[in-house]
DNA sequence: AAAAAGCATTGATTTTGATCAATGCTTTTC
DNA sequence: GAAAAGCATTGATCAAAATCAATGCTTTTT
């Protein structure tokens, strides 16, 4: 049990037997049937979570009821809103199981004690969230700079998993296109 | 000197005088004119940069050989290339000055010892990139998820200061949009 | 003070992606 | 194992944004 937690958590940040102990009085481990909910909009976010097994999807719904896919996650993968995990404003993400998974959940106060006591802990925090933001100025540059076929195939490039596992419709919603849109640009690109 | 700096480290983390002091020898200060060039696409970003006074921003420039801006920054904000600074890898983006500035760069040796030495540097740095993190994730959803009158108006109420300062064509570039398209949006926003 | 450069706006046209609609698969569900 | 639901694709039409082009302001530069 949290084998992948630790595996990624030594891999930043090495840790003693004595401090893995510590941690794991913290974590609580959750399963989740494919299309149950972590999170619904408007639930304050009171933990994070740790993907150990599986695959998740966070969405937000507009004015006009359409998804629009703001993160895929799986396994080695954190996901949360994290913004309402933070503020304790209610979430505007839903996020829910793509497959039957297993995660690791963190809750608010387990995340602020560990803060306070295990300077590691703060380090894989801060390493896990420069990651992230990488991640995602990545994502932000391509769709602001590229034209939507590289876009696509970046993505392809990148994430190969996501695109094995996840329908093609919810990668056309990740990246702000309708599904008719990106067959297209996929028959575009096959053609070459 | 560095006032602006240490009010905001203080803000997110209290620092005694002999912190403060020490955290001063790591500090360079650097003043740039208006268009003259922070870091230049194909350098290693070195430095990342908190700006004390003036106006920046970070840009890429695609294979048609457009202009994208990617982030601005004023007066407390942080701006880098942060992939290239991390990773040492060439930087993707160009940063230069909109407005005479003045800067407090940090160094990646500086960084990297200041997180051994000093744990609340380390805090201080995990909420810095934590609010990035956010802000980023807010556009990207806004991006995704909004109308662009919408995207528009949410933008001048979270900014209103860029707004101010920053010439339209840049917000458009912002925005990923022609400086056209934004001339007829704002059209017919004040139409209403 | 004149010339040049930068900027926002407007109009006409073209391109791109969304929408509406239908079809044939494949995977779930009962 | 039949019915239903979910999914990807294709075609036709519509809407939105990009592009091309021109004009009138400002702000810089010299």
């Amino acid at each position: 049990m949290y084998e992948l937690f630790f595996q990624n958590f030594n891999t930043k940040v090495a840790l003693t037997k004595e401090e893995e102990t510590l941690i794991k009085n913290y974590l609580i481990p959750k399963k989740l049937r494919k299309k149950q909910y972590l999170l619904q909009e408007n639930e304050v976010c009171k933990s994070y979570a740790f993907i150990e097994k599986g695959a998740l999807r966070a969405y937000s719904v507009d004015d006009s009821g359409n998804e629009h896919i703001i993160q895929f996650g799986i396994e080695g993968w954190i996901v949360s809103d994290l913004y309402s995990f933070l503020t304790g404003e209610p979430a505007t993400y839903n996020i829910d199981a793509l497959e039957d998974s297993e995660l690791v959940l963190i809750s608010k106060t387990a995340h602020e004690e560990l803060l306070q006591k295990l300077p590691k802990y703060e380090t894989f925090t801060r390493l896990n969230i420069t990651g992230a933001y990488i991640a995602m100025q990545k994502r932000l540059t391509s769709i602001i700079s590229s034209p939507l076929e590289e876009r696509y195939t970046n993505f392809t490039k990148a994430y190969p998993e996501i695109i094995q596992r996840v329908p093609q419709h919810m990668i056309a919603s990740y990246m702000g296109l309708t599904p008719e849109t990106l067959s297209r640009i996929r028959k575009r690109i096959s053609a070459k």
